[in-house]
DNA sequence: TCTGGGGTCCTAGGACCC
DNA sequence: TCTGGGGTCCTAGGACCC
């Protein structure tokens, strides 16, 4: 059996461990740039705020009804992410973190029962970290997600191990709500009477390989109950890693525009180090304002191959400034621009180029004594002069909450 | 005025090889 | 006049996930 550990309106209730006086009031976190709602409290959404609504539409309605908004806060959320991994490897060794807030967990040689195993994942997060989490388990991970929701709606916990519950289970699911059915395929299912995951289950599978590819056929084979989709504890390595921002405001100006881009590359090259990876290819993409009634549209992007693979802060810069140069046309008035690293190995296996020879390591360490100091002293403490130090391109965040539990001087002070 | 930021996998079709 | 049969690699686009 697989567990789906799954914490409820996650970003919403991280911030509520560190102001208890939220609770049962409706709470928002916002996107970057403060945005779009992106996490809703249960009273929030009782109010009929939507999922990626954008805040400005909303702006009025929340003040109206005192919601409480804050801006995102990710270095909060993923502390305490790994806080809530940590703590479920306590209940399983195999546990596949499926993202920030959720994991399956194989409960594979668990003898005890599995009700009582699952309430006591659910009481033991719940205490250690203060996050509440509903428990889904089943035979697969597609039926552990169904369980997973259905866990949401009761007692926070549902097993799913009998054909009856099984059959239930999947009488009462709609199609679109599947992991793996997202609103094309809904849309097709529906349009040839395929409204629940039983239906599903029913249809020939002909049909699904055809129109759905072997994804969809291994969708019917896990909500029958066999496993398709291993579990997969060890981290892979990305095998794309993109940094993008839309600015704070719009821009026209290229040398503001280049601080931007080589930020964003330095952060690639930073999370390059951090799997132990070099890209062999830097794409580099810039936009103006989608939304905007009176400019039209542009987008463009250049991909460059470098000359050996990298990870180095210089050597990424380099040629993201290089892009952006061929990109950039004066007069529009630019909304976002973003880094992506592709063709990505090993740090270890580099192929040296014939024409420049191998890896400069001088430059490779300074990049690591850069993240030394970096990561003791703060953030961009230690830069390229290119990245600069215009607050135009940066991110809007009115509303951002300390960070509670990664900075000494934010840490929360209790007067007892 | 104000609309996020990441990822993965699969397939078809074209270009190429022998 | 007749024009096979087997592959691989790459890319763009479309679907999905959080």
């Amino acid at each position: 059996m697989i567990a789906l550990v799954d914490g409820n309106n996650f970003y919403v209730s991280c911030e509520k461990v560190f102001n208890p006086a939220l609770d049962g009031k409706p709470v928002v976190v916002l996107s970057n740039n403060d945005g779009c709602v992106i996490s809703r409290s249960n009273e929030a959404k009782a109010l009929g705020i939507k999922m990626g609504e954008p805040a400005f539409k909303r702006k009025e309605f929340m003040e109206q009804n005192n919601v409480t908004v804050f801006s995102s806060n990710y270095t909060l959320y993923g502390d305490l992410s790994n806080r809530m991994m940590k703590t479920l490897q306590n209940f399983s060794p195999n546990v596949e973190v499926y993202s920030i807030d959720e994991a399956f967990v194989s409960l594979e040689g668990i003898t005890a029962n599995t009700e009582d195993y699952a309430h006591k994942i659910k009481a033991t997060i719940h205490k250690h970290i203060g996050i509440p989490v509903g428990v889904g388990v089943a035979e697969t991970k597609t039926l552990s997600k169904i369980a997973n929701k259905i866990a949401k709606k009761n007692n926070g916990v549902c097993v799913i191990d009998s054909e009856t519950k099984k059959e239930w289970a999947l009488r009462n699911t709609l199609i679109a709500d599947v992991w793996g059915v997202g609103r094309q395929y809904a849309k097709k299912l529906n349009s040839i009477g395929i409204i629940t995951a039983y239906d599903f289950t029913k249809l020939d599978s002909a049909w699904i390989r055809k129109n759905m590819s072997v994804v969809g056929l291994r969708t019917k084979e896990e909500l029958l109950g066999t496993p398709c989709i291993a579990m997969e504890m060890n981290l892979q390595p990305k095998k794309n890693i993109a940094t993008t921002r839309a600015f704070g405001k719009k821009l026209s100006d290229v040398n503001i525009i280049s601080e931007a881009v080589s930020t964003h590359a330095v952060r690639c090259a930073e999370k390059l180090r951090r799997q132990k990876s070099r890209a062999q290819y830097i794409t580099i993409f810039i936009h103006t304002d989608p939304f905007s009634q009176t400019e039209k549209y542009v987008y463009k992007s250049k991909t460059l191959t470098l000359a050996i693979a990298s990870n180095n802060n210089s050597d990424l810069v380099k040629y993201a400034i290089h892009g952006l140069k061929e990109l950039f046309e004066p007069k529009l008035l630019y909304k976002k621009v973003g880094v992506i690293v592709s063709g990505i190995s090993d740090e270890m296996q580099v192929q040296g180029s014939l024409f420049e020879g191998m890896n400069d390591k001088k430059r490779d360490t300074v990049s690591i004594i850069t993240d030394q100091l970096n990561f003791r002293f703060g953030k961009d403490v230690v830069k390229l002069a290119v990245q600069g130090n215009n607050p135009d391109w940066k991110l809007r965040q009115e509303k951002l909450s300390p960070h509670y539990t990664t900075r000494w001087n934010e840490l929360l002070k209790v007067k007892a």
